[in-house]
DNA sequence: GTTGCATGCAGAT
DNA sequence: TGCATGCAAC
């Protein structure tokens, strides 16, 4: 659910923009936005249990587009529950359930067009769609990556590691979780709302000097987020308030202190409260997700010393790199079943010609693949102005060459991967 | 002004 | 997987 009226609040750093401006570049989709607006165009027919593809053809209009504008997509899929989103789930799951009864009761009452209504409002998305989705991706050279967990922490990995230049969501919980570039509200034109991570402290309309990204996380968090519960009272502006007003850095100092900075005689803020609070923001942080370069599982930030896998159990339990491997490829649904023999090998025989310049196109499973970096101080890139789309395809394996095609120099290398340097 | 909650909604004919 | 909006209450 994100966090609620953070895209509201943050209206002022959020620019309107157009996805052609990345031509070129790797976009990370989180696939599951698409997959549950293309549900709404056949409710019926998948509440009814039967077959229809029309959710896969919904998601391959956008990912056309990308193509169109030369831009790489990479699809990233939700994986297994995640321990600390547990409530979150069950208040899903109840609100399905809900909308289930309504709707056979609508139904009893031959209200045809309320049942249909509340139906729409209980479907879900089944692993079976999400591989539909995966396979036709993949017969357009499109690859594909499913999260041991949730792929928020996925796409934030891809971006903060220059895999992807943009995150294409409408979950609010990505600006937390560090994606540098994210876009909004796309619609099918490629138009959407930008944010770019380092505009954050104007929205906190906070100097510079005084702004951390720790401090953002926390405000969001004090407004409550899926992992942890508000204070009561408190909600984005209070919570941007306190954080202002403090220049402490310890987490427990800074909460013990929100009744006295926001001068709230009544609010205490228990023992209980400051673990689960740190235990959010460990998920937010150190997350397990899958690096596709050397295919293993890692926490989204290093962690910090001392500290291992088995200590954040509610941040992703650890699970075996094959399993992690498998479930990334798709073969492996989150039950563990085999599900497809998706082999990414015989990929990399896509690499040819011009690609050797341009290793960021290649399939991001392929060994001879390399990240493109960041775009530098998260500005628009111009470059590369007009690398051919048969460029791009070629090297996804599509299409071929024009005979006669001319040449760009190889670029200039952009700014080399950082992670955290903007913490 | 800010929060909390209930309600409606996402596609396509 | 999620957001927007309206309205009552503090
Ligand atoms: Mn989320």
């Amino acid at each position: 659910m994100g966090i609620q009226g953070l895209l509201p609040f943050l209206k002022n750093i959020l620019t309107p923009s157009h996805i052609r401006n990345y031509r070129g570049c790797t976009v990370a989709i989180d696939a599951y936005c698409w997959l549950h607006k293309g549900a709404f165009a056949c409710a019926e027919k998948l509440a009814a249990g039967e077959k229809t593809d029309m959710y896969v053809y919904y998601c391959m209009k956008y990912i056309n587009m990308l193509l169109s504008y030369d831009i790489k997509p990479i699809l990233v899929l939700d994986g297994c529950h995640l321990p600390s989103k547990k409530n979150v789930e069950k208040k899903r799951r109840e609100r399905r359930e809900l909308n289930r009864k309504k709707a056979a009761q609508l139904l009893r009452d031959g209200k045809r067009k309320e049942a249909r209504d509340a139906l729409v409002q209980c479907i879900d998305i089944t692993p079976q769609m999400a591989l539909e989705l995966m396979n036709a991706c993949r017969d357009k050279g499109v690859d594909c990556i499913t999260a041991p967990y949730e792929a928020d922490a996925q796409l934030a990995y891809l971006s903060q590691t220059g895999i992807a230049q943009v995150i294409i969501t409408e979950d609010s919980d990505l600006i937390l979780f560090g994606c540098h570039t994210i876009m909004f509200k796309m619609d099918t034109s490629g138009a959407g709302m930008l944010i770019q991570n380092k505009d954050l402290n104007k929205a906190m309309k906070l100097q510079d000097a005084h702004y951390t990204f720790d401090k953002f996380r926390y405000m969001c968090m004090l407004s409550g987020c899926d992992y942890h519960a508000n204070l009561p009272g408190i909600g984005l502006s209070k919570a941007c308030k306190a954080m202002k007003l403090t220049r402490q850095i310890d987490v427990r100092l800074i909460l013990k202190k929100i009744p006295m900075l926001l001068n709230i005689r009544n609010l205490t803020v228990s023992a209980e409260y400051i673990e689960g609070f740190i235990r959010a923001d460990n998920t937010f942080l150190y997350q397990l997700v899958f690096d596709p370069l050397s295919r293993k599982l890692t926490p989204l930030n290093p962690y910090p010393p001392g500290v291992k896998a088995e200590d954040m159990h509610y941040a992703g339990p650890p699970m075996s790199p094959d399993h992690a491997f498998q479930l990334a490829l798709g073969n492996m649904d989150i039950q563990g079943n085999r599900i497809a023999n998706f082999d990414p090998a015989p990929r990399s025989q896509s690499w040819i010609n011009d690609t050797e310049k341009t290793p960021y196109l290649l399939s991001i499973w392929d060994p001879n693949y390399k990240p493109r970096g960041q775009v530098p101080e998260g500005e628009e890139p111009t470059r590369p102005s007009t690398k051919g789309k048969e460029v791009l395809l070629q090297a996804m394996g599509i299409s071929k060459p024009k005979a006669n095609e001319q040449r760009r120099k190889s670029e200039p290398p952009l700014k080399p991967i950082k992670k955290g340097w903007f913490r």
